[in-house]
RNA sequence: GCACCCGUGGCUUAACUGGAUAAAGCGCGGCCCUCCGAAGGCCGAGAUUACAAGUUCGACUCUUGUCGGGUGCACCA
């Protein structure tokens, strides 16, 4: 249960007023404090202290209280009967909203023809992590993967192919698009590198440049050979991503469905904004003016068609808000993206609203800093280019071989790989999202101290314990709680408020925090708390077991909501 | 230029709504495997929270300024 709650709301039912409730930072002061007679004293024109000692009888008098006492400068320090907190923890976890929400989620983002790389770890570990929480806490998501397969990329890959192979059929006056092009496969390592060459180009050849933006706005068009050659080697991509979101331990996507799914729905959209006179044309370009009288920061206006009549991913953003308004209709939406897209949406919001498509308020952008190399700058592989997102996991998974080999246990691969996933996924987690983090390949592949590993192992020997043991904990009572089992419970019992916490801060370092704690609460009571062993009394043996099972419920329900898995052994 | 974000031990990070003695990990100096798994536990050294004012009973947290770093500002996504 919800301990926090629960005393909170007791608190504040037995005083008639809302008190503000702390947990301390400090446990010898107590579960939990409030700081009500410091806040009320000025407007009671009491001294803290003495408020305090009108309040504490009443606080006494609740039977979960084995004492409450005033301390420092008018703290109320409450204390919770132990038997009561032995009660507590043994009650199932059951999480019972009263309002769930339809949430659109959208992360990953992933682009067509072009591999994943580091940038796309953030988004796709904390979005399929805050996924999992909202669907933990009741709420109805629809995850998307906004895939870029439809802007001046695909035009430079398109582009990039007619120069390699300018006699294929695609390019021809007469394309026959009734025929059979599979043979024209393109394998996704080759397709990997047209991206970056095309654009590496682009940037000095101003002629191909011009030649990939025409083909970008004749591919939007309908022409038919581009098309074709498009919808050749969109599956390869579409596979890459697959086997990548295997791989990483992401649930799969409910919708993969980019730009182009969104293009198709230009005609109603072009409708609304005409009928609110909202387009405007400048410089061969129709635009969108979203700047408002009170802006102090510059505020460009919206871009629905650029001058060569092409639709931006202001435009297709705009469509896929369209599209989900008349397929899920969210109460909703949550976009994750790198903090550098800030701006994007802000534009976006201001459309949505103009548009009556969203209020702003059912809108919200989670952005997220950059992952930086020890250098400050964005992470790079030795060679100094963008590092892959498969080179990332190689990395982790190859020192994860290499720690194993060194402790000569025998674990295999599948276990090897997931406990380096765990350390990816984990770092990625722990660090708050909205800042920067600098990516260290010797700490994230050290696999000691504050790192997944440390989670997932600290659950393995939760398990082996009860593997071990056939004492049946469906009878196990009370005797008397030590000072390292009780500190573990409390803490069990915070998970609840945790979840939702972390949800409603938009904050996976949060749950990631908390476990950590509560894996070091855990390693502490293990190691202090003997429990099979043969010197320990039954009675003691049957509620430390029972503490071991509540604590491997809670430990696999985070872990889960992680996106990691517990191995068998390690 | 305008706007936003950030600055906490040697390094990487915490501190939930403004609360009590700023909490961990790595690294450093020690201790603990005859004892349920040492990827673990325990002890120690290490901080003027960038700087300067202000608000408050109380500031890492709020306000203003300074310095330092990052990011964004229509035809890429």
């Amino acid at each position: 249960m919800n301990l926090y709650k629960f005393v909170s709301n007791s608190i504040n039912e037995k005083l008639g007023f809302d008190a503000n409730l702390e947990t301390p930072k400090n446990r010898e002061f107590g579960d939990f404090a409030t700081n009500a007679a410091m806040v009320m004293a000025k407007s009671a024109g009491k001294n803290p202290r003495e408020l305090a000692g009108d309040l504490l009888p009443k606080i006494s008098e609740l039977d979960f209280v084995e004492n409450a006492s005033i301390a420092g400068p008018g703290f109320i320090n409450i204390k919770i009967k132990d038997n009561f907190i032995w009660e507590s923890a043994d009650k199932k976890i059951e999480i019972k909203n009263p309002n769930p929400l339809t949430i659109d989620m959208d992360y990953g983002a992933y682009n067509v023809a072009k591999s994943l790389h580091i940038g796309h770890l953030r988004t796709s570990i904390v979005g399929d992590t805050f996924n999992r929480i909202a669907k933990f806490l009741g709420h109805n998501t629809i995850s998307y993967n906004h895939i870029g397969d439809w802007g001046r990329s695909m035009g430079l890959v398109i582009a990039w192919i007619k120069k390699l192979h300018p006699d294929w059929p695609f390019f021809q006056d007469k394309f026959n698009s009734k025929l059979d092009y599979s043979k024209y496969y393109i394998p996704v390592q080759e397709l990997d590198t047209y991206y970056p060459s095309a654009a590496e180009l682009a940037k000095t050849d101003e002629e191909f440049m011009e030649q990939a933006r025409v083909i970008t706005a004749e591919l939007q068009k309908g022409h038919a050979g581009y098309n074709a050659l498009y919808n050749v080697f969109i599956p390869v991509s579409l596979k890459a991503m697959e086997d990548v979101i295997k791989k990483i331990n992401i649930m799969p996507f409910d919708n993969t469905l980019g730009e182009r799914n969104a293009a198709k729905y230009i005609e109603p959209v072009e409708k609304i904004l005409r009928e609110k006179h909202l387009l405007e044309k400048s410089d061969g370009a129709e635009i969108i003016v979203v700047k408002k009288d009170s802006d102090t920061a510059p505020m460009p206006p919206v871009m629905f068609y650029n001058s060569r009549g092409a639709v931006p991913y202001d435009a297709t953003d705009i469509m896929a808000l369209y599209y989900r308004k008349i397929t899920d209709n969210p109460d909703k939406i949550i976009y994750l993206t790198d903090s550098r897209q800030k701006l994007h949406f802000e534009q976006l919001f201001r459309v949505a609203e103009l548009t009556n498509l969203f209020p702003t308020e059912n809108l919200e952008h989670i952005g997220y800093g950059t992952i930086n190399g020890a250098d400050g700058k964005p992470f790079k592989t030795r060679d100094g280019n963008a590092a892959g997102l498969n080179d990332i996991i190689e990395m982790v998974n190859n020192a994860a071989r290499v720690r194993v080999l060194e402790s000569g246990k025998k674990i295999n691969n599948e276990i090897t790989e997931s406990i380096a996933l765990a350390a990816l996924k984990f770092n990625d987690l722990m660090h708050d999202l909205r800042s920067d983090y600098i990516f260290d390949p010797e700490s994230v592949t050290s696999f000691e101290g504050r790192t997944g590993p440390y989670i997932l192992y600290t659950a393995v020997r939760l398990n082996s314990v009860l593997k071990k043991s056939n004492v049946k904990t469906n009878n196990s009572k009370l005797v008397e709680l030590s000072k390292d089992e009780r500190n573990l419970l409390i803490g069990l019992l915070d998970f609840e408020r945790t979840v939702q916490v972390a949800f409603d801060n938009r904050a996976t370092d949060i749950l990631a925090n908390y476990v950590y704690d509560l894996c070091q609460l855990v390693n502490t009571f293990y190691h202090n708390c003997p429990i099979l062993r043969d010197d320990v009394d039954e009675q003691i043996r049957a509620q430390r077991m029972k503490i071991v099972q509540i604590a491997f419920n809670t430990l696999s329900t985070v872990i889960d909501l992680m996106g990691l898995k517990i191995p068998n052994e390690m």
